[in-house]
DNA sequence: TTCATATATACGCTATACCGTATATATGAT
DNA sequence: ATCATATATACGGTATAGCGTATATATGAA
């Protein structure tokens, strides 16, 4: 169902269009993930999940209080080839997204 | 140098989509030409492909009154590739406009 | 129940994009 | 030169999209 135009202009914001490359990347990642990956406001990246989710583009998950978003299974397949190539291509765009997403609850190290 | 979110911004648009698509599909069109295939007004026609080649993706080439428009052909891979995908599986979406590129100036007819 | 956390939504504002109309520019023909 | 055609641009208006702040909702813990 997802037209082309409608695709296309889903993508034409910089917020959506990075959760849509993480979400490449990514396969699942909850709010909180990706506001601090973006570092933006929570309702902005709310609202745009929202935005993508209504667009056909993302599935959402609840679990407990957190809402999982991923890449909806049902994509077209050009949609899917546009994503992944989007990302492919332009690894830089959002690479410090990518390591926001790591350094975030950085892993427990024993202390001596 | 185009960057992802400029692209999509840039494709984010029914008018400059069509164009877009119809050149994927044609090569090289005249104002004119997109025009009539569009079904709006010369100078919307224009002000899009003109944002077209601003952006880079487009080149244009004058030759007497008429300025051809092709797909600019140093065009990083990873754009072509999603411009093609998008133009195959989305035939149905510029149909209505390469037929009425087909039926304008029809062929000349010798008459009995 | 109350409190804390995670996420979503509503409201009003601002910025941006797009449009139509008018006009300018460029080329070619006479 | 003037006129006709093709294309581009400028101007002002309108619609839309995005934003921040505040608040609502949902879940879980105590």
């Amino acid at each position: 169902m997802v037209s082309p135009l409608e695709f296309f202009k889903s993508v034409a914001d910089d917020t959506r269009l990075r959760c849509l490359l993480m979400l490449a990347a990514k396969k699942e990642l909850h709010v909180s993930e990706m506001t601090e990956a973006l570092g933006q406001s929570q309702p902005k990246v709310s609202r745009h999940l929202a935005h993508l989710r209504n667009s056909g583009l993302l599935q959402d998950r609840r679990q407990g209080q957190r809402v999982y978003y991923r890449l909806n299974p049902e994509l077209p397949g050009w949609v899917n080839a546009v994503l992944q190539q989007t990302a492919d291509a332009n690894n830089a765009f959002i690479d410090e997204n990518l390591v926001r997403l790591q350094q975030r609850q950085p892993k427990i190290t024993v202390e001596v």
